[in-house]
DNA sequence: GTATTATTTAGTAAAAACTACTAAATAAAT
DNA sequence: ATTTATTTAGTAGTTTTTACTAAATAATAC
């Protein structure tokens, strides 16, 4: 729970603690079972969504407060995070809008335009991905509101916040072809179907099934296991799961799956 | 020119048309005649070589303060000019080892540790390409020299420049597969012997002469003349130019060069 | 003019990769 | 034992890539 106190100690004296006129803005997506959703949350002083962010603390690495954000919204640790763009534009967020009053009323605290979050500032963009059905949403303390968005149907965000999430979804989908993934969104032993919808939905296009695996079975990035699962009246499926260390050999070296 | 008094009011007043915290490196790449190079500065406070860089006015956006900065430094306008990562580290600058004494020896100016320049700063990379025969070079104010470094013998580098220029170099070539590049690093005219040298340079490797134009001519993104250039005692090699639509609709959608 | 020369560049054969499709294998259910 | 639905190995056809060959050709030397 996050008190009065510290909401006004953030306000006041986050400056402090954290690097002015730069922040981070998280695209995280959520998989599961072939649904590909959006983080989004809603700021108590702003009227739409956009997508989670925060800043960086003066002793931590980039990386390290994006991890810490994602994090603290899905309550999910040690994700694929990568960084994708940063954005930087006079106009990408407009300061004359920016409501005093309102901003009193929702936060109970007097936020002058001197405040260091009222000034320009450079953002980061990361992406992630998880499994939205493993994670326990939490707004930040600026926010009401914290939720998955199908992709498909996101509401128009704030700032530019549309901007991003077209930029990481396209970084994410080169990347997909280039890093393993999977670890974090299948479970331990997984079948071929699943990596294969996995696959079909992040990437928004269908694969043929019969030729998907192959390849990363040929970068021995799958270990066959000699168990199956019971799931119907009809050939039982092989388990596979990831051979950890050429999966994280691939994840540092990169890899070309096509 | 730059006179002491535009350094003083940089130092001193910086902060209100820069912003601060925030900074930006450019790793400039230049091309002629089967060399690569890399431009490198020395800052007057700074013992050794580092890659240029600046700040962002706040009345620009990122890229173009990348532009200003780029065209600055080598004269040169309107390169192919890509943002490549973010650095963000506690431990990228060393200020415990600032020197104020030395700063105000180099410089005539006092800067103390509360200055905007001695702070933490979170620095976008961008890296660009120009052909270094056409450069002027030109030092910032902070600097005192300015000079191109084969890209096989660099020094070591200041800071976290060195992973810097890793991460550029890896970049550029992974891009070069998926834009077009050429303008302003060939004559407006050139032969494929030409383009397939200025390829195998910036990627550092050779690549078959005669199947390498194919693919860029079976874009369309070459078009061949009707002239040819007259360079020895063989057969004269065709002109080729740029489709230039073809050219600005690849660098807007990408391409795949192989 | 003609032969010589070095290089450009069209063409092709072989290899590799990819794609689309077929059918055998198989475990649960009846 | 049979039916059923799905997994997955296999393969044939296609496309792309790669490695190589040789024809074309313009400047030079004679």
């Amino acid at each position: 729970m996050v008190t009065q106190a510290q909401v006004e100690d953030f306000i006041l004296n986050g400056h402090k603690e954290y690097i002015p006129h730069v922040s981070l803005d998280c695209a995280i997506f959520g998989y599961h079972e072939q649904q590909l959703k959006l983080l989004l949350i809603r700021h108590k002083a702003v009227d739409g969504w956009c997508l989670p962010g925060g800043y960086i603390k003066r002793t931590e690495k980039l990386v390290e407060a994006a991890a810490r954000n994602v994090k603290e919204r899905t309550g999910v640790d040690n994700l694929f995070l990568q960084q994708f763009k940063t954005f930087g534009d006079p106009n990408r967020a407009k300061f004359e809008e920016f409501d005093e009053d309102r901003w009193y009323e929702v936060l109970g605290v007097r936020v002058g335009r001197g405040n260091w979050l009222i000034d320009q500032t450079i953002s980061v963009g990361f992406y992630s991905i998880t499994d939205f059905s493993r994670t326990v949403l939490q707004p930040d303390m600026m926010s009401i509101e914290c939720d998955w968005f199908d992709i498909d149907s996101l509401p128009p965000l704030e700032f530019d916040h549309n901007e991003m999430v077209r930029e990481a979804l396209h970084t994410m989908r080169i990347h997909l072809y280039h890093y393993p993934i999977g670890y974090n969104m299948l479970p331990e032993k997984f079948t071929l179907t699943e990596i294969h919808a996995l696959y079909e939905t992040l990437l928004g296009k269908k694969l043929d099934i019969s030729n998907f695996p192959k390849k990363l079975i040929a970068l021995g990035l799958l270990i066959k296991l000699d168990e199956k699962r019971s799931i119907g009246p009809h050939r039982s499926p092989h388990l596979y799961q990831f051979n950890k260390e050429r999966y994280h050999e691939a994840l540092r070296n990169g890899v070309v799956l096509s």
